[in-house]
DNA sequence: CGTATGACGAGCC
DNA sequence: AGGCTCGCCATAC
């Protein structure tokens, strides 16, 4: 059966659905993945807009900062990253080198991704 | 239709 | 390392 190609959007939401528990993945790296290099701030702003059952917390940005904008702030972000079992500073960062995830080849041909 | 805005990123200092 | 500037690009107004 034919079925529509994903809408930037609509991967945007599959990869963010796709990140474990316990990581994270950042804007940028979503951006290149849905196939838009220099995406990020559209993926900011999908991730804003919200979408149920996402858990958009899993998404930092380039430096491991939480969002400004996230419900509840920065420490709105921090608390639910914590409740992920993930390690947030002092200054609402997480660790990059330890959290950040990276889709293994075979979720990427499932998502059909680059 | 021109301007402003922003859950971003890379580069430079 | 951390802060600034500039580029990016869909939306909002």
């Amino acid at each position: 059966m034919k079925v529509d190609a994903p809408t930037f959007r609509e991967r945007v939401h599959a990869i963010a659905r796709a990140i474990p528990r316990g990581r994270v993945i950042t804007y940028g790296q979503i951006a290149l993945l849905a196939g838009r290099p220099r995406g990020g701030r559209e993926v900011g702003w999908i991730a804003h807009a919200g979408g149920a059952g996402i858990p958009w917390q899993r998404v930092v940005n380039r430096s491991g900062g939480v969002a400004r904008g996230f419900s509840g702030g920065r420490e709105g972000h921090s608390r639910a990253l914590r409740r992920d079992g993930i390690r947030v500073g002092p200054e609402g960062r997480v660790d990059l080198k330890r959290y950040l995830w990276w889709p293994d080849a075979r979720i990427r041909k499932r998502l059909r991704l680059s």
